[in-house]
DNA sequence: GAATCACATAAGTCTATGCTTATGTATCAG
DNA sequence: CTGATACATAAGCATAGACTTATGTGATTC
């Protein structure tokens, strides 16, 4: 089940700034840690759960692995609202919001 | 930090099943717990999660209490995703999707 | 090839979480 | 008022999760 994996791992408040972070562009995992009061084991390990979610994805250079957004993590997320559009009323903002982005 | 609240309330399996159920009709909590192996408390349990992010929203009907889905999680759904719109790409069938049922 | 760098993995600890059983509270029927 | 129904809360337990320190692994430099 991908949705839990992606919920738990966007469930954790460490683990969205990284990924905040990576969506304004790619790193490794060390340029990553600056600025984050993190060890590097916990950053590795958020990384793993980031990308077993979906969420990241890793390509090797060298020493280091550059880590950037993964579309297809966000995109089960789109899919999992898609569901539940009957709720979407027009007078919610965020929704009209959305909308307008993607128009 | 609400983000964490939803994000958390659908990391769990069992509650996305309850969000899913509430999605195809309001119902009061015994209702809900038919069909799935739950304990009463266990239920009350996940619904105060689902309530608290706002997944999910309660009215008083004498001995009842009736639960259906609160927009409101969902919206906060919907701004998070926002924020990564650079990385819709046009490509991905979810969020194609997405975006012909918001049009 | 030895040392170093970037990162992953292992193992242990502490806290959070999801469950249980037991009990409390509000509403309704008689 | 008494009992029953619908649900919430309390307390305890077992597992999961986020961290730590220590060590392993692959790539680079000298």
């Amino acid at each position: 089940m991908i949705e839990n994996d992606i919920f738990k791992a966007l469930g954790d408040p460490t683990r969205r700034a990284i990924f905040e972070k990576l969506a304004s562009g790619g790193s490794n995992a060390s340029a990553l840690r600056e600025g984050m009061a993190i060890s590097q084991p916990a950053m590795s390990q958020h990384l793993s759960v980031l990308r077993a979610a979906r969420l990241v994805r890793e390509e090797r250079q060298g020493r280091f692995v550059m880590y950037e957004v993964d579309p297809e993590g966000l995109a089960h997320i789109a899919r999992w609202l898609r569901k539940y559009r009957n709720y979407w009323p027009a007078r919610v903002d965020a929704l009209k919001d959305l909308l307008k982005d993607m128009d």
